[in-house]
DNA sequence: CTGTTAGCGCGTTCAG
DNA sequence: CTGAACGCGCTAACAG
């Protein structure tokens, strides 16, 4: 007595069904039009009412493509992150790929290991927010005719396909919105130099002070993790100051929680006594009242041209030298914003 | 010229270079002691010289096993269904597996698709959280040895393996958290029937009402997706009535969002004007400020228990009957319900 | 247009 | 303890 385990029906099974060879089943269920109609049609009928699957495996082990995406990112909190996955996962799936998820917590052993299983996993591509410490991994799965996107941020120690967001130019908006409306001490809650996007957006807000003839006030700036409590922290040192900023710009999403609470507790009316501006948005900003202005920084646009960069070298476009793209960001005025010294407008 | 394209290092090179036949080199770096120490050694090290790396897709066809395991959800902004996600990513590949992403939007065309493709790349399980309309199809993995776990929901339909949290309970918890705070109109925002978290969380809510000797009145309670708009519009309709609730009771964090807005654009105060009390946490709920109560589901836990149910099955352990195991919810309490009519408490 | 043959890289008998 | 041979399911040469 056999017990039917696996899917048992093989390509072998349906040819027999059908009275013809393995391959010429194979070469009638593969499209290409390498059959006469009659048998292909017939193939596929049989095909479908033995229930046949083609065996990923299998296909892979001799096409030497596995189908599989690995998709890299640091976590799943950061909405930018987020959005990637969202994002690249179903416009992968619509093109016949499956994506492999990792979460490296911004750590280059865990993404090492990572990227190494990937190559195990015979990993057609990878999309990946890079911490910076594995350039040198990276570009050999390239030179191994793997190929990488990178995403939001960059690998600065080796040239790869890179989409990002334009941090300065975004920074330097944002900066400029809040000086057009008057406010002339701007606090700003960043990452840290040691990042891209910490570096970037610190040199937009400067640009934006130069333009309008300020001078830089390295006080007025407090670096640090995306996390809440840091801007909490950033909050309370900016606000303690006796001449304290009539503006706060805040260049990540997560900080920003801090921040509100930071402001509530001290009984800081958003936008009277003070205006708020945050780089990335999320669904908590957008809900929030009064709703935070942002710069949007496109992370649905930028996982769209990742992952057309990606699907266009799978698809065995030459290679070409790297490129690196910019997506533009975008102010969202809501409420959190206001000329200073002046009432709202009716 | 050869080109040295993908990974070349095969098995057999390692063989070839410790002079012993492919069939030595495989059992000496399984590690079971079919082999002698020393050329055991001998082979690890020219392995590791040689930079090999076993091909996942040739051993998966033979062993047929791919080390992938399908992780299937709604989407990634719920708070439960990411947390469930990162917590079963890096379980699993702390056990050897990798996680392939699969999001449904709650669809299930999008699901059946998804479970025949997990089927295609022969993924060893599946952590998922059904629509509850393709039980038929996960009870078929079953069937043919692929072990199904799902969680957060459960599909009705069949009998599978299946992690929830204590809803009824959590709810019942919660509100009765209301009553002794003196609150006798509690309005409740709550999920749509068809659905078993939002039955479960409305019958939480009716017993404790009953045990605590009040009627239910069922134009209290707000029935919706679980979007920020249908808190909106929930919260503004509980609050037209002559005899509104004096507190509020939000089965989601994605409505409460919407709450939120609905409530400080009528200038009510929490908890002074009104306690909320929200089921499920999040980042931007505990940030708030007021920092909102929450009756937290536990989502790493109900992560954790769903990775170590599947694992157990895929180590081998016999199917035996499946059982539906509850996670219990927890009530935290922050700043966002006070007692009725009574000063805040010094 | 179709059938035959030969691997893809690995694990696993079965002899020695 | 080791080597030779076979097959997992599929695609791609090469013949016919």
């Amino acid at each position: 007595m056999l017990a039917v385990m696996h899917n048992p029906v093989t390509l072998r099974d349906v040819a027999r069904a059908a009275k013809v060879s393995v391959s010429t089943a194979s070469r009638a269920l593969a499209g290409a039009g390498l059959t006469s109609k009659v048998t292909a049609a017939r193939l596929r009928a049989v095909a479908t009412e033995l229930g046949y699957r083609p065996n990923t495996l299998a296909r892979g082990l001799k096409t030497r493509s596995s189908r599989l995406i690995g998709l890299v990112v640091h976590n799943l909190e950061n909405a930018s992150f987020r959005v990637l996955a969202e994002v690249a996962q179903q416009r992968l799936r619509a093109a016949g790929y499956q994506v492999i998820l990792c979460i490296t917590a911004d750590d280059p052993e865990q993404e090492a290991e990572t990227i190494a299983t990937l190559m195990d996993q015979r990993a057609d591509g990878l999309i990946i927010c890079p911490t910076g410490q594995n350039g040198a991994r990276l570009a050999a799965l390239e030179r191994n005719g793997t190929p990488v996107a990178c995403v939001i941020r960059r690998d600065e120690a080796v040239e790869l396909e890179t989409v990002l967001a334009a941090d300065p130019e975004g920074a330097f908006e944002g900066t400029r919105h809040l000086l057009e409306l008057g406010h002339r001490r701007i606090g700003l809650i960043v990452g840290r130099p040691e990042t891209t996007s910490g570096r970037e957006r610190l040199s937009g807000y400067r640009r934006a002070l130069q333009e309008a003839g300020l001078g830089f006030d390295a006080s007025l700036v407090h670096a640090g993790r995306y996390h809440p409590e840091v801007g909490l922290a950033g909050c309370q040192a900016l606000l303690d100051r006796p001449d304290r900023p009539t503006a706060l710009f805040v260049a990540n999403h997560e900080a920003t929680l801090g921040v509100l609470r930071g402001l509530a507790e001290r009984g800081i009316i958003i936008p009277d006594d003070l205006s708020v501006l945050c780089y990335e948005d999320s669904p908590s900003l957008a809900w929030q009242r009064p709703a935070i202005s942002v710069v949007d920084n496109g992370p649905a646009a930028l996982a769209e041209l990742a992952v057309d960069r990606l699907l266009r070298r799978l698809r065995g476009s030459p290679a070409g030298a790297a490129r690196e793209y910019r997506i533009g960001a975008r102010l969202i005025q809501r409420q959190s914003c206001r000329p200073l010294s002046l009432p709202v407008e009716a």
